[in-house]
DNA sequence: CCGGCTAATATGTCTAGACATAATTCAAGT
DNA sequence: ACTTGAATTATGTCTAGACATATTAGCCGG
């Protein structure tokens, strides 16, 4: 039987699991391990890539690798087109429009994605629904540069997906908060003000600027589940 | 000037980006990029398995490749240890060990975890401090199966910290919510009850079983940031 | 028309060897 | 002592070719 990348991968985790290579130590060179494993220099160096990735060890040329000391634990989170998060949990999805308007950025929106302030954008207010109750509530400000002429229906197809088909996203951050539902969220999703809401706030730059801030407030009880 | 596998990344994603190749599009295959870029398969190769990773494109073997049709963004989150979490907003880092009892495991943590109900189980409330302010209350619950013989002080090193460096954590899950402080959380950190809190769960799986279930209740405005 | 076998094909992985690059060590030269 | 530069070394990447594997298309018999 011979080794796979998969499987060196798997054997050299496992000896640092075991601590036959404690954290911080350095651990032999590529060449070693490819004799000692009968495989080419290049299959080992597949393996400790995707362990140095997973954060598990650090490499430095010359210097060798090593074990990492405090392993940073990286979790992903994948982030789902909401209709596809609703119907993944079995439930019908739905989305009302609630409101569609050209306003001027106010200071905050306009200072988070790099836009002059006063410029002319696109408010929308999507509720989005899961089995007929509220999912989220989605606020979103987007830049009308990036919108065709003329523009999508956005009471036909959610913004969230028409951007996300539409729109070639470049970089973006997202942000985790718990805030207290505001007299609107509280109005809109049935909630008593104040009820803590999990509020998942992201920004996102195309190739051409700024595309859009979205604040997706989430109804009670949501869950945002990663694995690692 | 000869092409590197991150550049032939680069030129493949803004064909993707700019629609030259729209999503659900097939895209030439690796042989004929190669020839195009006149370059080797195999970099090709390692070019679009980074894709892929990055959820960007999809690959099926006698298929092809092809433009992913609904991109799922990935974000990636790097959980460090709290003390460098801390460090790294500048503030200065402490902690208080607030309880530290041995109890049966009460049904919901056991079921969590896997273990049986009743087992007896290490329970720590830790209060994490930024710049002398509560920062994170930690509630864990520990597998004292795990623990060395005799176990660590924490008092001394906080068992979030004690864990990363001696336990060989194999596989876990985080979940975050939004809640209310409980009356405990309150009066611990500070805040009136019902205050909204960004609340971390994780269980964590080591080589031996089940290591920790773990509580992280943050402190108000707190943000978790990821970016993609 | 359908089920199953077979051949074709694109990706997945491996090898052996080469050169590139970064970082460290160590020897000069000022 | 301090700086500069060259040799060394481990990782990073690339090539050309090979075989492995999954999946599909098409053929063929019932």
């Amino acid at each position: 039987m011979t080794l796979g990348w998969e499987e060196i991968r798997a054997e050299v985790l496992r000896r640092i699991r075991v601590r036959d290579w404690p954290p911080g130590a350095l651990i032999p060179g590529e060449e070693a391990l490819a004799e000692e494993f009968g495989v080419a220099r290049a299959t080992v160096n597949r393996a400790l890539t995707a362990l140095a990735e997973a954060g598990v060890i650090e490499r430095k040329k010359r210097a060798g690798t090593r074990v990492a000391a405090l392993p940073v634990r990286r979790a992903r989170l994948e982030i789902p087109v909401i209709r596809l998060d609703v119907l993944g949990r079995g439930l019908a999805y739905d989305f009302r429009l609630m409101a569609d308007r050209q306003v001027p950025a106010p200071v905050p929106v306009a200072a988070r994605l790099g836009l002059p302030e006063g410029q002319p954008m696109r408010y929308l207010e999507t509720l989005h629904l899961a089995g007929g109750l509220p999912f989220v509530l989605e606020t979103r400000w987007l830049n009308p540069a990036v919108l065709p002429d003329p523009p999508p229906d956005f009471a036909a197809v959610s913004a969230n997906e028409w951007l996300v088909t539409h729109v070639s996203l470049v970089s973006g951050d997202i942000a985790f908060t718990a805030e207290p539902a505001t007299p609107r969220e509280a109005e809109v999703m049935g909630v008593a003000p104040g009820t803590p809401l999990l509020v998942a706030e992201r920004t996102t730059q195309g190739m051409a600027g700024p595309v859009t801030l979205v604040r997706l407030a989430h109804a009670p009880g949501h869950r945002v589940v990663m694995t690692f």
